[in-house]
DNA sequence: GTCTATAGCCAGATAGAC
DNA sequence: GTCTATCTGGCTATAGAC
């Protein structure tokens, strides 16, 4: 039992605040969009004062996609327990927990495009990692889905893999969520049904 | 017969060469990392010059969103003539068209989060005609294959819609370039196969 | 480690000559 | 309408006192 000193936690508890806030605002407006100044105003701390805990504004990004990345690796933990559920219940419940994320405002955008934030992420080695082990497991349900005819085998792994990682920040659920016609249940519901089932819909056609 | 001064022939020539390299850089990195000066330096005039044909940078977006609205609208009609196909593969078909524009770097992305390029956009009429437009015809489309039963009935129209405009920037597709394992048909028909049949697949399951 | 104040830079927009 | 040169504001990052 390691005694962690007071100092320490308050220490890790404010960064914990930062790193909050900074999910949030990326989730909101994005990378480029965010400032550091809006940043500490959230926080209620000085700018000066971030910079002592990161060094740049892209670490303070990096913190924060790291944070979702981990937490992911946790629900995917949860869901490693109940294996009777086949790989293809247990990838929907993956996309379901994303969704969720995004409706509470707290899934920061994927670097899509060029942005200096994808340049630092490239060479952050903890980033990195922890993007590979939710990518070799979510590579394992999938193809294990294949495998038992769950999910179609004509598409590449590769592919299965990115659409899902690409549905965690669908813009649909945001114009679904601001018609403000559906519930949260309904949209991911729905959400959930497009992708796995397509356009098309589950039913023979 | 309308007679059009050689004049203002050179100012329509001029503007649509500004509106396409807008287009281009807009495609590649987006309105918040699109700086002035580079269009200015692609087009090869002055900065100036620029703001005596479009008075702000989101007015240069809109001009290129609107254009490529108009294009969609361009193919819509060659899509009417033949009405054989039936609904589906005419939503089919428009999917495999924004995808190929997205391959051709040419398909600027969804102002999705906020951002004061989707604040202009708003309150410019000529964009929200063409968006209206285009999501009249694609509505009237989708209806009628839902009545078919060739799209899920169970899914309302609009979140269809929403779902085929988010399509055409699917970062998926950059993805799969990058990767450089497939074809550019390849990967619109991949595409397009998990957009309608979904992951499970075409096949019953 | 926290703050205030500021350096340094860059991008959007404009002035004014031609 | 085109250009060069410049203004203006906002942003990242840092200096330096406490």
């Amino acid at each position: 039992m390691t005694k962690v000193p007071f100092r320490e936690q308050m220490l890790r508890a404010r960064e914990d605040a930062i790193v909050s806030s900074v999910n949030r605002l990326l989730a909101g407006k994005g990378f480029d969009l965010m400032t550091v100044d809006e940043v500490a105003a959230d926080v209620g701390i000085a700018k000066a004062s971030l910079y002592k805990h990161f060094t740049s504004k892209e670490e303070l990004a990096a913190a924060a996609m790291i944070r979702v990345l981990d937490r992911a690796l946790e629900f995917l933990d949860t869901l490693q327990g109940d294996a009777q559920a086949g790989p293809r219940a247990q990838l929907q419940a993956v996309t379901r927990w994303t969704l969720q994320v995004q409706l509470a405002g707290e899934m920061p955008s994927l670097p899509s495009q060029n942005s200096s934030l994808r340049a630092a992420l490239m060479t952050n080695k903890i980033y990195l990692d922890r993007l590979m082990q939710v990518s070799d497991r979510l590579g394992a349900w999938i193809s294990a889905a294949q495998a038992h005819g769950e999910l179609n085998p004509a598409l590449p792994p590769e592919v299965v893999l990115y659409t899902l990682f690409a549905r965690a920040c669908d813009p649909v659920l945001g114009l679904l969520k601001l018609a403000g016609q559906y519930s949260d249940a309904q949209i991911i519901e729905m959400l959930v049904s497009s992708c796995f089932d397509g356009l098309s819909g589950p039913a023979a056609r």
